[in-house]
DNA sequence: AGCCAGGCTCTCG
DNA sequence: CGAGAGCATGGC
């Protein structure tokens, strides 16, 4: 048996909903997928497992979505409610983009690039925990065979809602990555360093030791880079791609990253190589918004956006 | 077939 | 301390 209930959640204008799931095209079905305009994931509710399925509704300057949300229990109205904040902060729905468009108008560029990408929000992981976990993957190797891995992680440790046998898997909880071994981690493809990385960050919040959350609440993102960059396995690179994606602060641009420059330097430089200092020199126009500008420097790549 | 890919730690000298 | 090796695996 399985139950499905509807709400619709409204967003900040503008907002464009097929820009901003794009990213989510050609992933796992069983995990989180983008296809003919509806975007399924599965999300914890009151540690509860419900499948959520979201189309647009309304329009970018007056933005809705519309979800469905099936579980294999009665879904509550708490449940509902709960729901909604996540599928908020899934797509970053309360995210206001005009100070970002404001701030980068100078620079041609960047304006351009908005003009095309507009109502694009950065997505967010359901937990901080997750886009730690993503980060130390993706280190060092490429981003294909970072998304294999972290697919096997989630099928292999991830809890499973099943729908009247449609499968669905959700990612792990700290709780239960510090409970496996690190060869069934690296199992999974990772070296075992970065096993031991995972397992590590992961026993560290079972015992209480580390908050993730708590970063949310954080007045200077300095400090919870300092912090995150203590642990073992985490340096700068690990904690910015943590910060910009697992608590939507947009701030951090990951100067130091391979693909971004790469980026930066097809729109800015014709795709000559550039270091990270003058990645930094070109950011400097991007004001507070340095790692949302960067987010749409690489969705613009990944369309192949021209300006 | 190699070689490299959105880093990090550990080990040497 | 600064430099350099080693790491796993899929894709080109």
């Amino acid at each position: 048996m399985s139950y499905t209930e509807k709400i619709t959640v409204d967003a900040l204008a503008p907002f464009s909903f097929d820009l901003s799931s794009e990213i989510f095209s050609n992933g796992d079905r069983q995990i989180r997928n983008y296809e003919n305009g509806r975007l399924w994931q599965v999300i914890r509710v009151n540690s509860k497992l419900v499948l959520a399925t979201v189309e647009a509704a309304g329009a970018v300057e007056k933005p809705k979505v519309s979800v469905e949300l099936k579980s294999d229990s009665a879904i509550t109205v708490e449940d509902k409610k709960q729901a909604e904040a996540a599928v908020n902060a899934l797509f970053s729905l309360d995210l206001d983009l005009n100070p970002f468009y404001e701030t980068v108008k100078a620079d041609k560029v960047m304006a351009a690039i908005t003009r095309k990408l507009w109502g694009l929000k950065s997505p967010s992981t359901p937990t901080v925990f997750e886009a730690l976990v993503d980060a130390i993957v993706e280190q060092q190797i490429s981003i294909k065979v970072a998304n294999t891995i972290e697919t096997r992680i989630t099928k292999k440790f991830g809890d499973v809602l099943d729908l009247e046998g449609d499968v669905y898997y959700v990612h792990p909880t700290p709780q239960r990555l510090a409970a496996v071994s690190t060869e069934e981690l690296r199992q999974c493809g990772l070296s075992f360093r970065k096993a031991e990385y995972i397992k590590g960050a992961a026993t560290l919040i079972a015992e209480g030791k580390l908050d993730l959350e708590n970063f949310r609440k954080y007045e200077r993102s300095e400090q919870i880079i300092k912090e995150l960059d203590e642990i073992r396995g985490i340096g700068v690179w690990t904690a910015e791609f943590t910060m910009l994606r697992g608590m939507q602060r947009l701030e951090a641009l990951p100067a130091d990253d391979l693909g971004l420059r790469r980026d930066i330097s097809r729109y800015y430089r014709d795709g000559k190589v550039i270091q990270s200092a003058e990645a930094r020199r070109i950011a400097e126009g991007w004001g507070r918004w340095k790692g949302l500008a960067a987010y749409y420097l690489v969705v613009a790549s990944m369309l192949d956006v021209d300006v």
